[in-house]
DNA sequence: TTATTTACATACATTCTTGTTTGTATATAA
DNA sequence: TTATATACAAACAAGAATGTATGTAAATAA
């Protein structure tokens, strides 16, 4: 086997990175070795360090592929203009990201990897600065569509737009991470959708 | 340095757990060695070695000493008879362990080792269902609150008390990650407990 | 008082990882 | 067509980290 041609060589590199997912979903990112993953990839630790300066590149490349994407659909469903009222594009965008965890598997292990199976020291510390600040962003927007949820007179009670939106958020951050946790899905998985609806609707007039 | 009494032996083995939970902490849990642990404890590996069988051992000690004590005083805020109505019972509950969280050092960093600083693999994966079974827990003795609640005509709108502690147990789960993450304190904890009012707030009639 | 544990320290052997270096066949550019 | 850079494989060197085995002085039991 020797040199390829640049389609072969990023086919080499989406494979690694496909090995390193399930390598650090199963082993987690501290006992991962570079040995493990090309195994896995079916080359040798050569071509990783062909592609990656160590494991820590390889690891923002597997976080990159999923979170940017994401982050963007979020942005969508919540910013958008809709047909939908304000509290039922907060609902849809929530329950759009758990069926999203449902049907992507790629999506799945790497939350799976960043929530349990990954220690946030040295260069990791880094990137819960990022999802701190992503936190933020989100809290925002749906902030946003809570004032337009309140100017359409749509919200019991009189609550303000910043505290719904940060009690959601905590509230969907959470689920998160029991979604993640509840690995045979007898706890929350199954009734994700449904929590969030109840969630929603509790702020209903 | 030679043989010490039981009680000195003591002494020892919680400046070695107490010397690991810093180093879990600054380093991660995988990326500490035993040998940093006794270091940090001024003893050399041999001293760790008698007193836990492996790092492994030490985490449980770590981890136990904390929430142990914690499952129990949340029982009692929740459960025992008082003069708090239901609500108050619940919110008192949960702004308790933060104000735990921000008095107790020994909590805190327990907290953050074990939220993000720790891969749940292998060994550790059977935590994984000590915390769900412990969530299950607290969920159940807040619905039980909930239903007082709801018997003593407390409670806004017609939301059943099973989803309202499932509610209210995701916004507090989801609220201890944040508050762990927010190093810095501006994002989550200066405001946590008034999260938590507004949270019960938005139950109350 | 003596024997035996206890509570460690020290030394040893082995295995794992990592990063780098070197080699090499082949795309690709000139 | 030749030169060069590409995409790896294979070999090398060095340091960690672990578990165990051995040593030892003092506490404690008998």
């Amino acid at each position: 086997m020797v040199r390829k041609t640049k389609e072969d060589a990023e086919l080499t590199r989406q494979g690694i990175i496909d090995a390193a997912r399930a390598v650090f979903l199963a082993r987690g990112v501290s006992r991962s070795t570079l040995e493990h993953i090309a195994t896995k990839a079916d080359v040798t630790r050569g071509a990783v360090y062909w592609h990656f300066k160590n494991k820590t590149e390889i690891f923002h490349a597997i976080r990159d592929q999923v979170f940017l994407p994401l982050m963007d659909r979020m942005d969508d469903t919540l910013t958008v203009e809709n047909k939908d009222d304000p509290l039922t594009q907060i609902e849809n965008s929530l329950c759009d990201t758990i069926t999203e965890l449902n049907e992507n598997t790629q999506m799945q292990q790497t939350y799976e990897i960043m929530m349990i199976k990954c220690e946030y020291v040295d260069e990791f510390a880094t990137v819960l600065q990022q999802i701190l600040s992503n936190c933020s962003n989100i809290t925002e927007k749906i902030q946003l569509a809570y004032e337009r949820a309140k100017a359409q007179d749509l919200l019991a009670g009189s609550h303000s737009p910043r505290v719904l939106a940060l009690d959601t958020h905590l509230f969907f951050s959470g689920l998160l991470h029991m979604w993640v946790k509840d690995f045979d899905g007898s706890k929350f998985r199954f009734q994700a959708t449904d929590l969030i609806k109840s969630h929603i609707n509790l702020r209903r007039k």
